[in-house]
Formats: structure tokens, C-alpha cells, sequence
DNA sequence: AATTCTTGTTGGCGTGATGGCAATCGACTG
DNA sequence: CAGTCGATTGCCATCACGCCAACAAGAATT
């Protein structure tokens, strides 16, 4: 029955063959989840013998590491060149912008930031902690607050509680709609503000 | 080389023998992750065969999606008997208890709720929104805001993303330990009540 | 153009994990 | 003590994964 397409065996550049594969991990990866994606499907959507997964990537584990690595990126751009007025306002822009990558990605976005599940996963655990970093790094250098050093770890854990506030607001606006795109920007913007200025001070004594 | 405890094949109840099962599957789930925690580690561990797991539980991902459940519970006792106060002091106690909890099931909650992971998963997710409603609904019956009705779908909304700041935070303290119990308590009332107080009636009107 | 060389690519094998099924054996009944 | 119910198990078919040697596409060399 249907058309076998045999398609010759085509040789690539290695770096444009594990980026297709990568490619297609993503997708699939991001439809389905760890254990119901099989390497066989990746294989076949990408048009290569299974083999050559384990070629690029070592192991099925690693190859989706590398997926998750690349979809948890935090994009630099937002918080580059901010004028150097209040931190309400650069605040305000920063989260504007991100707002924009977000929206602009949704479907990949929502696929790399699932719900909370568990699973204790050092290596996974590992990537997601080197980005919380560097998200908590944009949004203190916004607030210029890049340098206070009394407290300075309270700070940054409180930063990073409120990233995982950020993440979920944007699934309740992405996802369910239940809150609009200004929703979440006065929402956001109001309780990192509250967050560093009134929280932060009350806590810094201990 | 060790003795081997060839123990007779008992007969339990199927109760106590799914819940033993269920048991040991928890602590192993918790300790490993999906894939990595094979059904023979369980039913080994279990002094069972591998096959009455799946009689119990049909399959692998069924019985997992049971520990799930069972972790992400929020206890009711948390929302139970509030004085008739403010809504202040009665998030307060709330947050308090909601706190030990934790604290007494350090492990256990730790591995249930984990990083956030990506990964679509339809039953997961269903099972984490189930647990949001019903943490939602305890946090508005604090508060004593279960019936409002104007703007009902975007305060719950707020109160499902406070969520997941208290969730971050709670790793902080116990993982991290970079926020202290009562820092917590601090931020975490302050920063519901700055959300239902104040980021509410912004958002309210539209 | 023919040959060699490099290395991207594949088929096939071994191991281990999963789920289903029918046979077994433990405990209770009369 | 025989009979029955169903909890429990041994066994098998299937499939996913990682590894290895062999194959061949395209460049380099003669």
C-alpha cells in the first residue's frame, strides 16, 4: 500500500544533522513526555536509523537533557539596555519584553515549562537551577539591585520564589486565559516591587 | 551471597497488600525518578512479585500516577477551625500549619513536588489541577473571600500562580536553606495578602 | 575518470523492562 | 478433610535501548 518514499541514504553535515535531530526531539518531546517518546519515533519522524541518535547524543537521557537545556534558556535581550530611570519602570520593561518572547514562543514556551511534577532528577535539577540563576541576575540588575551584599542571598531566594510565580501566572494566561496579558504585567510588576522593597527589608534583619 | 529469606508466599488483604505496594513504590519514586525506578526494584523491594503489580495497578504509569496523587494532596486539617478573626491572622495560621506539615514530611514532599520539570503529560496535569482547586479554595476560605464573585476567575487565578511562589519558597528553605521558616511565614502572608489587597482590586476592573 | 580515504550512517544483536495469561497455592468454608 | 475463591506467581511475547561492525556518500588523490 502506501508510498515507502525510500529515500537514499543522504549524508550531512554533522552539525545540520544533530540539529534536525534536536529539532524533531523537541517537538515530539514537547507533545508527548519522556517515557511514551520512544527513540524509534524520533528516528523515524527525522528520517534517520535509531542508531544515529545514540551516534550524536550518547544516549536517549542525554538527548533529551540537550532538548531540555535548550528550551529553558533565558533570552538576553531582555534585560539589555535599560534606561536608567526607576526600577518600577525598568521593571516594567524587562517583564514587557519577556511578556513578547514568551508570547511570540508560546507553543515551544509551554512545552519546556510543564506543570510541577516530580521526579527527583539531579541533572535536570542542575539545568534548572543554573537558569534560575541567570533569570534572578536579569531581574536584580533591572531592579538595580544588582549589588546590595547585606541579605543578598535572601534576596536572590525571593527572586527566584517569585520566578516560579512568573511561570505559572504565564501558564494561567497562556493556557486557561483566566488572566490577560495586562493582568499578568501589573500583577507581576506590582509584587516584585513589593517583593524588594517591603518584603525584603523585613526579612533582611532576621 | 547474603540470606536469602526465601520467604513462603503470603496471602494478604488486597488492601493491605496494595497499600504496602503503593508504599514502597512512593519511597522509590521518590528517591529516583520515572524511568530510572523499574517495576522489579518495587516488587523486589515489596517481597512481591512483579506481576501482582500489575494486577494491582494495571500498569507502570498507572502506579505511578497513584503515588502522584497521593503526594500532592493538600491536607484539609490546614484550613480547619480558623477563629473568626482577620483574614490576616487567619492566612497567618493557615500558612503555619500548611508550614509543618512540610516540615514534618520533609522528604516525602520534597520529592512529590519538584522541580518543575516539562514534559506533557494529560493525566499529570490533570492530577496538579485537581491539587491547585482545592489549595486554591483553602486559601480563599482564609481569607475569607470565598464568595466573591466579581473578578471570582482572576483571584483564583492569582491565588493558583502565589502557589507556585510557595512551593519555590518552600524549596528554599528546605533545600536550599536559604530562607528560614519564619522568613517564609513573613514573606509568603505578606505577599498573598499584598495580592488579594491590593493587586486584586487593580486588576479587578479591567 | 578511477581509486582511495574519511567518516556519516545503518542493520543487527544482546540485554533488560514491561504486560498478559494460565497455572499455583494460601486461607477460609462446610 | 475436601472444596472453593482469589491472591500470587512463573513464564512468555513484545519492545525499547545501547553497542558494534559493516556499509556507502562524498571529498581527496592519482
Amino acid at each position: 500500500m502506501g508510498a515507502h518514499r525510500e529515500v537514499r541514504r543522504r549524508r550531512m553535515e554533522p552539525d545540520a544533522r544533530r540539529s534536525e535531530i534536536l529539532s524533531v526531539a523537541r517537538r515530539l518531546f514537547g507533545a508527548g513526555s519522556y517515557s511514551t517518546v520512544s527513540t524509534s519515533d524520533i528516528a523515524a519522524e527525522a528520517g534517520v536509523a535509531r542508531a544515529l541518535i545514540n551516534h550524536y547524543f550518547g544516549s536517549k537521557r542525554q538527548l533529551y537533557l540537550e532538548v531540555v537545556r535548550q528550551m529553558v534558556v533565558v533570552p538576553e535581550s531582555v534585560s539589555q539596555r535599560l534606561p536608567p530611570t526607576t526600577a518600577e519602570e525598568r521593571l516594567s520593561i524587562c517583564l514587557d519584553r519577556w511578556l513578547d518572547v514568551v508570547e511570540r514562543n508560546r507553543e515551544m514556551w509551554l512545552s519546556a515549562i510543564g506543570p510541577e511534577v516530580f521526579g527527583h532528577d539531579p541533572e535536570i535539577d542542575q539545568i534548572m537551577l543554573e537558569s534560575d540563576e541567570i533569570a534572578t541576575d536579569r531581574v536584580l540588575e533591572a531592579a538595580m539591585l544588582a549589588d546590595v551584599t547585606e541579605g543578598r542571598e535572601k534576596l536572590r531566594a525571593m527572586v527566584r520564589a517569585h520566578g516560579s510565580m512568573l511561570r505559572a501566572a504565564s501558564r494561567e494566561w497562556l493556557v486557561r486565559g483566566t488572566l490577560s496579558r495586562s493582568d499578568l504585567h501589573v500583577m507581576l510588576t506590582r509584587t516584585v516591587l513589593h517583593l524588594v522593597n517591603s518584603v525584603f527589608p523585613a526579612v533582611r534583619e532576621d
